[in-house]
Parts: structure tokens; sequence; C-alpha cells
DNA sequence: CCGCGCTATGTTAGCGTTAACAATGGGCTT
DNA sequence: AAGCCCATTGTTAACGCTAACATAGCGCGG
């Protein structure tokens, strides 16, 4: 297992092995990744002299030559909201056994970083890119649509791709809500989210959910936005603002579920009746939802399956060249939890 | 930025923009990568080239013509645990320009899992692997002792380790807080964790604690594990059924912060006398638990800090080759919050 | 017992880039 | 005007591996 001998620091390669077993570089080749026929006897010694001398293949020459690279990059926002964690882990999941290995790109949220990212993972010759959100800069879309490798955009279908798109409509998501909401009689909503700019995501929801309480002929009430800092400790804040500044509220709408529990927890503490006076919805259905005094109404993003359904395509073209341009739209379920009425 | 004319889908390469600026590859090579001396009206011809190309270099012939990645590896047990994106944020936070890139493998607390995932990078031939924890099979092991790069081991210092390590003591964390508890008054203590044989810091706080407590004279009164689903409720199911299996409990210590922040919210719905009649503490200082009703007392890991002077280490001996085996141990600190009775 | 068709192994020629060294040429010194 | 230096550009040979083809040996049918 080590390298006992003659330790000069020099980086093993393939001839090493193939000196050490007495067969040539191609033999070993052969043997250390399964492929050609090889006999068990040389196949045996190989592994043996591989192992002996602690040989790790260098898959820099390897996909220089075969002009193949196992890596599917995947470009996300953040690492700390939970969500992309999960799709992770739904592409994880899925590529575990075809070959594949995911490569993670974060980008903060920053067009101009997501673009570094992508050049930077581009320039490994990936065998495909899984990338959140439609909306990229004028450089990222040349790159994506010229760098001959499946490319999926996930999460969102509001809007053009690429080329493959999975995701969900949060525009419709957005107008669902409205529409329970509607439905069980609240008409004083307060709209509570993310300020970021670049969550597109976040902004299309709110679109719909305007568009939703539009034709109910109902107003959006107040809204109130944030930026940074502990999403369940902004969501007790905003809401405890909110509130002190329009009282009449009779619903409030949350952009994720971190604020959306950090505001039950609030209106729990302040005794209000959740949800005869006051409902109460977040949107995503994070597990941690699970452990809250009181179910909070959400809808399920799909996340790990937008995971897999875009590992599946990604792994699908690698094996088998296809044309491309796959269109998946989940549907988000509304689940309602304890903090909306039931009529 | 495209590739209008005769778009052949053949992947270009510096020699398709050596042709369309009329110098040899290596002078374009020298402009992408700004090095040697070229003149700025060249300069302006290749960068014009290559723009108009959409040309993206091929780093696995550059990383194998120069033996030279700009990729450190850095392998964590899960990112779905809150604290390793910290950690994460830490090294990209670091390593941002120092011209080196974090490429992400989770072992999901599998030695197997993480011999296969070393074994995966060490084939790219990082500059440098950022490891956590002590503990490894003896393959990953050998492969980290002979992989000729700098290693960081990270989050745990009670153990030898292979070159370089930053962490905390877990043991005396755990002794700490059981020091702590003992002092505040309390006798009769639950512990509460995951029941996870590979997640060694979490056995480490563990057993510093006993140690704590069995100096003060005081036993474990009780203990309970988990594995797996919503930490949250987790913690709330497993704070019910502790408290009805040992009712005269006046302290609870959990393994995390997530689990001690759904015994949190179960106490409090239940109307205890937090932290009168039962203290309780968690681990990590988690931001979440800034907008808990009332703040958890903790201990903060050093995430973020752990992954910065990691990041440190490895790309200082990235640039300048040095001796290795630096051992940072950082202190954690506690955090008393609101459910540590004061004496 | 010849040669066909295997299987097992070896040989050759890149893959696209960069290190190291070589060449070119214009300006400047003497 | 010869010679030299420097800035700039080019040439050559790897880097470590694999695709594609070549060869060696061996059993076996006719």
């Amino acid at each position: 297992m080590a390298r006992s001998p003659s330790d000069t620091r020099r980086p093993l390669t393939l001839r090493d092995v193939s000196e050490a077993s007495g067969v040539s570089e191609m033999t070993v080749s052969r043997v250390l990744r399964n492929r050609g026929d090889v006999s068990e006897a040389t196949r045996e010694k190989v592994l043996e002299a591989a192992r002996t001398l602690g040989y790790v293949p260098n898959k820099i020459a390897g996909a220089l030559a075969s002009q193949r690279v196992n890596l599917v990059g995947v470009i996300i926002p953040s690492l700390s909201n939970l969500v992309f964690p999960e799709v992770l882990s739904g592409i994880s999941a899925e590529l575990e056994d075809t070959g594949l290995q995911p490569v993670v790109g974060v980008t903060d949220y920053s067009p101009e970083k997501e673009e570094r990212v992508l050049y930077e993972m581009l320039s490994w010759r990936p065998s495909g890119v899984i990338i959140a959100g439609l909306e990229h800069s004028t450089g990222s879309r040349a790159m994506l649509e010229n760098a001959g490798v499946p490319v999926v955009e996930i999460m969102d279908v509001d809007g053009p791709g690429v080329d493959a798109v999975v995701g969900i409509s949060h525009r419709r998501a957005g107008r669902q809500m409205a529409e329970a909401i509607v439905a069980a009689g609240y008409r004083k909503i307060g709209f509570l989210g993310t300020k970021m700019p670049e969550d597109h995501r976040a902004r299309k929801r709110l679109e719909g959910f305007r568009e939703g309480l539009e034709e109910a002929g109902i107003p959006l009430t107040d809204t109130e936005f944030y930026a940074g800092g502990s999403a369940l400790l902004k969501g007790r804040e905003m809401t405890e603002a909110m509130l002190a500044r329009t009282p009449e509220l009779d619903f409030l709408y949350y952009s994720n579920d971190m604020i959306g529990a950090g505001g039950l927890l609030y209106c729990l503490e302040k005794g209000f009746d959740v949800p005869g006076q006051l409902g109460l919805a977040g949107f995503n259905g994070v597990e941690l939802l699970d452990g809250l005094p009181r179910q909070l109404a959400t809808m399920d993003a799909c996340r790990h399956e937008i995971g897999r359904k875009a590992a599946q395509i990604v792994a699908a073209r690698a094996a088998t060249p296809g044309p491309g341009g796959e269109i998946i739209e989940l549907q988000p379920v509304l689940e309602r939890g304890d903090t909306v009425r039931m009529r």
C-alpha cells in the first residue's frame, strides 16, 4: 500500500506499475479500467502491483487521451439555502452508478460569478452541465450554447432554456397559493420575501401570487423584503414590523419556509389565533418544518426530484447522444399544514 | 462570442485561435495565461480572436503539460448538516484569489465512500486535500500519506493527523460543557445525540462530557440516540421520550443545535421552567438559533474559521512547498444563551 | 499439419497544452 | 558598421494516458 523502497517522490505512472508487474502499460491500463480481455492471471498480477505501489491513475492524462471526462458540472447559487443541497443529493443519487461525478460550483446569486464559475467548469470539459435558473448573462448563455455538451437548467420552467429544462413553474406556484388563500376566505394579505434582485424564482412567485390575487379582485395589502442574516430571525422581525404597520392583515405569505417558520414562532408566542385570525404560508417544504409546534402551510418544490431528473437527462445523453431540449415541468403540491384555515 | 461559420462542432483548440489570429499556438497560450512578454498589439489580436470564436481553454491538456492543477479537494461527510457548508464558505472565501478552486466530495459518513471519493479526487492530482476528521480507513490513510500534496484534516484535533490539522478539541468541548453545567448546579443530566457510529466528533464530545461529569462525581443519568429524519422533530420526540422515562432530569445536553432546538421548542410548549427547573444546551452555534423564542446555550465550533485556516495552509504550501504538519487548535466559546441558569 | 479464428498482449500515434530552449529582428552601443 | 542585447515570437518535446491497430500464440476442424 505504501512506497517504501527508493521513495524519491516521483509521482507514480502506469510505467511503474507495468515494470513492477512485467506487462505493458497498455495491459495495466486495461486492467485498471476493466476494459478489454485480460487473463485472470495477469489481472491479478497487475492489481497486486498497483496496490503495493499505491498507484492512483492520472485522470488528467486519461481524459486527454480518451476525450472523455466523467464529470458533470453543477452550478447553484448557494449551499446555505438548504434547498440546493437537496437538489444535489438527488443528482448524486442518480449519478451514483453511471460513472459520472458531480462537481459543484457556487455563484452566490451573482451573474458575474456564475460566468466565471461556468468558464472554469467548461475548461475541464465536463460531460454535462446542470445549472440553476434560466436567467444568465449573455456570456454565460453563449458558453452554454457552444459548450457542445448536454445542459440542463433546473428549478424553474418559466422562460426559454438553452437546452433541457427541469423544474416547476414558480409563477404558477404563487398563483396557486393565492387561489388557496382566497378560497379560504382571507382578504388582507401581506407578502414577505428576499430583496435579492437576482432571486428570479422568488420574484416569479410573487408575480404569480399578485396575479392570482388580482384575478379575485384582491390587492396585495403590504410587502416587506429583507437581505442577509438569519432567515428565522428575519422572519420574526419582519412579521413583527409588518403587523405593527398593518394590523388588519389576516394572511402572511412568506417567500421561503425559513422566514415563514420565524413568523410562525413569533405569532404563536404572541398568542395570535393561527389560522383563525391570521393565516400563514411559506414555500419549499423543507424538512425542518416537521419539528415546528405547528405545521406551516407550504408548497413542496420537488427539489430532490428535480435533481434526479436533471441527472437522468445528463446521464442518458452522455451514454447516447440525442437531440436534447427536454422540458420537464414538475407539479409542486400544496401542503396545507395547520396554518391555513379550512374554509 | 458564438461560432457561426462552418459550425462543425469540432471542439475549439489553441490552434483554431492561433490560425484566426495569425500567431503561433504558444503565443496564444501566453496571452491567455498572461504569462511571458507579448506585445500589446498581438495580445489584443489574440484576445479578440479568442472571444469571437468563443474559445474556452482546455485545462485538462494544460494541467497535463504543466503538471499543475488549480484544484483543492474538499472531502466532507454531508452537505445537509449546515455545519459543512459553513466550513466550505470559509474555504471558498480564503481561496478566492489564490487561483485555487475547491472541489467538494461527500462521504455520507461512510469510510468506504470516503475512500472512493478520495481515490477519485487524487486521480485528478489536486494541489491539496482538505478532509474532515482524523479517522480514516487504512486505504484512505495510505493514499493521504502518499499523495505528495498538502493534506489538512479539519474539525477535530483529538488524535494524530497525517499532515496538517485544523480544528477544535471536541473532547475538551464536551468537558467544558459538563463543567459549566455542574457549576450552574444541575445534577441529573441527560445526553441526546446521534447514533451514527461514524460521527467521531459527537462521540468525543460525549466522552469528554462524561469525563467532566465524573470528575465532579456526577453520573450521566440517561442517554438517548437517534439516526436519520428531521433533526428538529427528532429532538422534540427524544426529549419527550426521555423526560417521560426519567422525569427527575434537570439538564439535557444535545449533541447538536438542531435537535437541541427541537427539544427547546418542546419544553417551551409544555411550559417547563427553562432554565430554572430544566437546563438545555446544544452544540455548534448555528445561525438558526438566533430566531428561536429563547437562545439555546451552545458552543461555537468555529466552522468558518476552520475553513479559512485550512485553506490558508493549502494555499501557502501550494505557493511555497514547506515541511507541513501544522496543528492549529481553535477554541470554541461557550455561549450561555437563555437556557442555562446563572447559578 | 495448415491455416483460420480466437484470445491475450504489445506498438504506435496522438489528445491539447506548456516548459524550455531557439530564433528573429530592430535598436543601440561603440 | 559590426556586434550585442533585449523584447518578442516560434519550435520541439514532453506530460501520462488510451484508441486503434498489429502481432503472437494456441486450439481446432478439415
